[in-house]
RNA sequence: CGCGGGGUAGAGCAGUUGGCAGCUCGUCGGGCUCAUAACCCGAAGGUCGUAAGUUCGAGUCUUACCCCCGCAACCA
């Protein structure tokens, strides 16, 4: 019986795109479960989607359809952009599929007899939009801190998780299973973070959501993100359902890949849950660092958002592939540009890998009419060992780091190999041997060159998707020398395989501007734009309030005054296009809101010193302070 | 003093228990002609954010400070 493997990714919350972010996770996850199967393990690797909340009714609503069809969409997308990226996921969890909403309930309900689960009451400041909690110190001015929004005070009835009762327990086991938590830079700052202030009671249910999964006895309450969302990593797995066969077969996880942002409810909120539920822990969950796009978090309003397949479409899948696990370092935030997408893909795909294969078949074809010969003993430098033994070393050096989780390290040892080979044509020179006549020298060259061809395609075999297969083909490899475990022997290369030259494996990049351009989605309509400014932009904004004192018509213009307004300290003229909405008279004496630090422009050859705000797009009515004029001191901050 | 990450060659990064500063790309010079204008060799280029301290010795340990970035309980 092989040894099982049960990966996950997060299940992505669906109301957004994916990005080469999300990407980068999944195919972490993807590349792990590929290589524990090419290391025999019976591997079962899960993602999915978190598809129940507020937001996602919203966004529904906003595109007209229902909570449902929304989702079922986003999720075709989504797997579709797995299949263009070769993610081989052995399931799609889904959030809304029947089995997990009735093993939420049954686990709902086990808590609930078990007494870790109790109904109380929260009371806080509440941001409906955002659906969050604030406490007072989080909430800014009574604004929700994310979207600035008022907040209001809300006393809501709602089931409760005896978080705090495990606190004790989740301590001692964090100690007890010092690789429980990776990496160690993260589990210290949430250990600090959390456990040092006390860990409190979780609110699990909403009354204020209505798409989601309901509390099976008291149907007005319906269960909020932690039981519906981390719990999918059991119930995917057919836990509390009729088949649960998988269950007992692949739980415990053997991997939680997780973000660095939800690091946290996977190593507190999931084994408390898992521990009150009598459940055996994960043996790891890592956090691992965010794809940074040119130095910024990737998100719409930076406007640095790209489909993916972009990238894939104007490369390869196995180009896009290299670049995400190659450059983001074990844990750390990792940078993604085009540029340096653009250099790798040209330095390292098609000028080493790429570039060695074309070289080394050519060489076959035209020194040995692409027959692999036998070596010759008598014929050895030694050059030729060093790279055997470089060559012969690679398997098991990508599987100590792979096992470390230290992908990006894994990918350059195979790398290095490839160097190595370049390097050996070039010591070798084997058209030089062809000139002079040395048969048996050229053979063992060519020998070494296509086994270690061999072996570095076996190694990728877990990063790639498409290639190495082609690269098999083109030195002729049959299925049992593909094997992860053949490729730790040098020399089991048969003779007489017979070597063909066949397509560019990875052509350089050239025009990549053009190559990576978006084209114009019609259907913006979909996509919010969202462009904060910072409370210290704000801030740079001097309101004032100011009285209109004087009004006068600006000459041989439609729509302009020339308003006098007393600002307390100083009188400003202030030219404003008011003509249509407001007679002479109903402007003055009006206290109105200024914007005081405008940069002077001249209108019609009048300074305008300041600016008056008005809304409306159609009918435009000014912000008029207050009735009474006067009851306000001209000059006053408005804040 | 909310928490954390980062500051190392023009760019992107690595530097394990403190022991001669490394890798890739780019630049410059050379070699080669099998190959995708690719490959190989060599060189230039760093007061390792600043200041002080511990030490025979500090990129690495201690302290203070400066700058960038992220998180603050549903954005991977």
């Amino acid at each position: 019986m092989n040894k099982k493997y049960y990966i996950t990714t997060p299940i992505y919350y669906p109301s957004g795109s994916f990005h080469v972010g999300t990407c980068y996770c999944t195919l972490m996850a993807d590349t792990i479960a590929r290589y524990k199967r090419l290391r025999g393990y019976d591997v079962f690797f899960m993602t999915g989607t978190d598809e129940h909340g507020q937001k996602i009714k919203e966004k529904a609503d906003k595109v007209g359809k229902t909570p449902k069809q929304y989702v079922d969409d986003f999720v075709k997308e989504a797997k579709s952009l797995w299949k263009d990226l070769g993610i081989s996921y052995d399931k799609y969890m889904r959030t809304t599929d029947k089995d997990h909403e009735e093993a939420v309930q049954k686990i709902f309900k086990k808590l609930y007899d078990k007494g870790d689960i109790y109904l109380g009451s929260y009371e806080g400041l509440y941001c409906t939009p955002c659906e969050s909690f604030w406490t007072e110190t989080q909430a800014k001015d009574g604004k929700c801190p994310d979207c600035g929004r008022d907040l209001k005070v809300v006393k809501e009835e709602s089931y409760f998780f005896k978080l705090s009762k495990y606190q004790d327990k989740l301590l001692k086991y964090y100690e007890e299973h010092p690789e429980f938590l990776e990496p160690l830079t993260r589990k210290n700052e949430m250990l600090k973070n959390f456990f040092e202030k006390g860990l409190e009671d979780l609110c699990v249910t909403r009354t204020t959501i209505d798409w989601g999964i309901k509390v099976p006895f008291d149907t007005k309450h319906v269960v909020y993100v932690w039981l519906d969302a981390l719990t999918n990593y059991i119930t995917g797995l057919g836990y509390l359902s009729e088949d649960d066969s998988n269950f007992k077969k692949y739980w415990p996880a053997d991997l939680h890949l997780v973000g660095k942002e939800i690091f946290r409810f996977h190593s507190i909120i999931w084994p408390a849950i898992l521990m009150a539920l009598d459940l055996p822990l994960p043996n790891k969950i890592f956090g691992h660092g965010w794809l940074v796009v040119d130095g910024q978090k990737i998100s719409k309003s930076f406007g640095n958002y790209k489909d993916p397949r972009i990238y894939i479409n104007a490369t390869s899948v196995d180009t896009l592939r290299y670049y995400l696990l190659r450059e983001v370092t074990f844990g750390q935030d990792g940078n993604f540009s085009e540029e340096l997408f653009v250099e790798k893909a040209n330095s390292d795909l098609s000028n080493d890998l790429g570039n060695l294969v074309s070289r080394v078949t050519a060489m076959v074809e035209k020194y040995n009419n692409g027959i692999v010969n036998e070596k010759n003993a008598e014929f050895v430098e030694e050059y030729d060992k060093e790279l055997i033994d470089c060559a012969s070393s690679l398997l098991e050096k990508v599987e100590y780091k792979m096992d470390n989780l230290k992908i990006n390290e894994a990918i350059t040892e195979v790398f290095d190999v490839i160097r190595k080979a370049n390097k050996y044509i070039d010591l070798s020179m084997p058209w030089v041997l062809s000139k002079e006549g040395n048969v048996k020298r050229l053979d063992n060259v060519l020998y070494n060159l296509v086994e270690t061809i061999r072996i570095v395609t076996v190694a990728l075999q877990a990063f790639m998707v498409e290639k190495p297969a082609k690269i098999f083909e083109q030195i002729g490899v049959e299925k049992e020398l593909q094997e992860w475990d053949s490729g730790k022997t040098f020399g089991m290369l048969k003779v007489g395989t017979l070597v063909k030259k066949g397509e560019n494996l990875f052509p350089r990049v050239e025009n990549a501007k053009e190559l990576f351009k978006v084209e114009e989605e019609p259907n913006e309509v979909l996509e919010e734009k969202e462009e904060y400014i910072t409370i210290d932009e704000l801030d740079k904004i001097k309101l004032k309030v100011g009285q209109i004192k004087a009004v006068e018509r600006v000459e041989n213009t439609d729509k302009l005054y020339k308003l006098t307004v007393d600002l307390g300290s100083e009188v400003r003229t202030i030219v404003s296009g008011l003509v249509k909405y407001y007679t002479e008279d109903e402007l003055l004496n009006k206290q109105v809101v200024v914007v005081a630090n405008l940069k002077p422009a001249k209108l019609r050859g009048i300074e305008s010193q300041g600016m008056i705000l008005a809304a409306g797009d159609d009918v435009v009515k000014l912000l008029v302070l207050d009735n009474n004029p006067g009851s306000l001191k001209n000059g006053s901050n408005i804040h």
